[in-house]
DNA sequence: TTGACATGAGAACGATCATTCTCTATCATG
DNA sequence: CATGATAGAGAATGATCGTTCTCATGTCAA
């Protein structure tokens, strides 16, 4: 019943998923087909269809994973830096600082994909804003760890800073907005304490 | 030579690009096509293509144009808002606020362009930093007109608030990051004067 | 009027894309 | 071995798009 030589579903989906990561981050979601997917992943266009009856439903599946994966990293690098003494909430912004300089980085794909889908799956839009609201939900949690004043407040404040140091970084391809949002940061944090 | 009944091309283009303004905006660059370009604009194909030899070429005259119109949009905001006394850095957001609310807000087409276009125009690229560049430059003369301390850093606080308030704005269809960017930089002022 | 030319409407072309279909080879089981 | 289900490779389909071409129309200069 089950082929031997070929991948079982489950791989073949992580293979997919992570094919889709690379390429729909690197050329965006309405600039790469279908078949770059396959030649990326090695898995047929037929299999393809198979496991995700649409591109919007991959699509939609590549979203809600990168959202995990992309939440993991960063509450690591967090944590990482806070375990050097860095505070929680500066550190975020030194990892947003290293992931702007990696090569072909090229801003928030969830902010990508929703300024290149207008067209949308309300799904597609669902996941973005959950992501959006899932950082300033962890950013707050973070503020109240640290007992700052008004946290949800504050959260709010440095996400929008998070965001606007992201897109900056990606147009101007340069790391000073992630400084300036840095320093923005480290004074709200000081009137808050 | 000139013919009479029809636009001469100096309205043609003027057509052209308000067209483009709404379309481009509207639906995204790859969202819209020729087609769409003609329909809204009543100037035909051959024509288009007579003024602008490619699409390419019409983007960088839509965002040059934008850019032009934004700004000047974007000052008359503030300086209206100052003249009733409002702090100039202030009125920037309410600006923002403002915009946002209107029906078919869709954040900055600047941003939006630069996240759909990957395989981009060199041009294009630069016309879209510049505008970004050209906004911090305005918000640094606000600055020192109002003799804050650090004008140069301040203005790049504010415009990643600004950038952030404007793409969460659009994301999350809510005035809340704007109201939060705002308050921010209530705070980054003071600390400043 | 005549001829040269620019124009608009829209067909045509060549490319790309999402999606489906065909054909053939493979493999587990009877 | 025979059978039947499944998979991969890739062609076919139908749609859309950027761009060019055709052709009939209307305009200007002489």
């Amino acid at each position: 019943m089950t082929p031997v030589a070929t991948m079982d579903d489950v791989t073949a989906r992580a293979s997919v998923l992570s094919a889709a990561d690379q390429v729909f981050y690197e050329r965006g979601v309405t600039g790469t087909g279908m078949a770059e997917i396959r030649d990326a992943s090695g898995v047929s266009l037929r299999r393809l269809y198979g496991l995700y009856p649409s591109k919007a439903e991959l699509v939609a599946a590549w979203l809600t994973d990168r959202h995990r994966t992309w939440m993991a990293w960063f509450e690591a690098a967090v944590e990482e830096q806070s375990a050097r003494g860095v505070e929680p909430l500066l550190a975020a912004f030194d990892a947003i600082a290293a992931w702007s300089r990696t090569p072909g980085y090229r801003g928030c794909a969830f902010l990508n994909t929703a300024a290149e889908i207008v067209e949308i799956d309300e799904r597609h839009r669902a996941i973005i804003a959950s992501h959006k609201r899932d950082l300033i939900a962890y950013l707050a949690g973070l503020a109240r760890d640290s007992e700052y004043r008004s946290p949800a407040e504050l959260a709010e404040m440095l996400a929008v800073l998070i965001d606007g140091a992201i897109v900056q970084a990606a147009v101007l391809s340069s790391i000073e907005p992630v400084n300036a949002a840095r320093g923005a940061a480290s004074q709200l944090l000081e009137a808050a304490r």
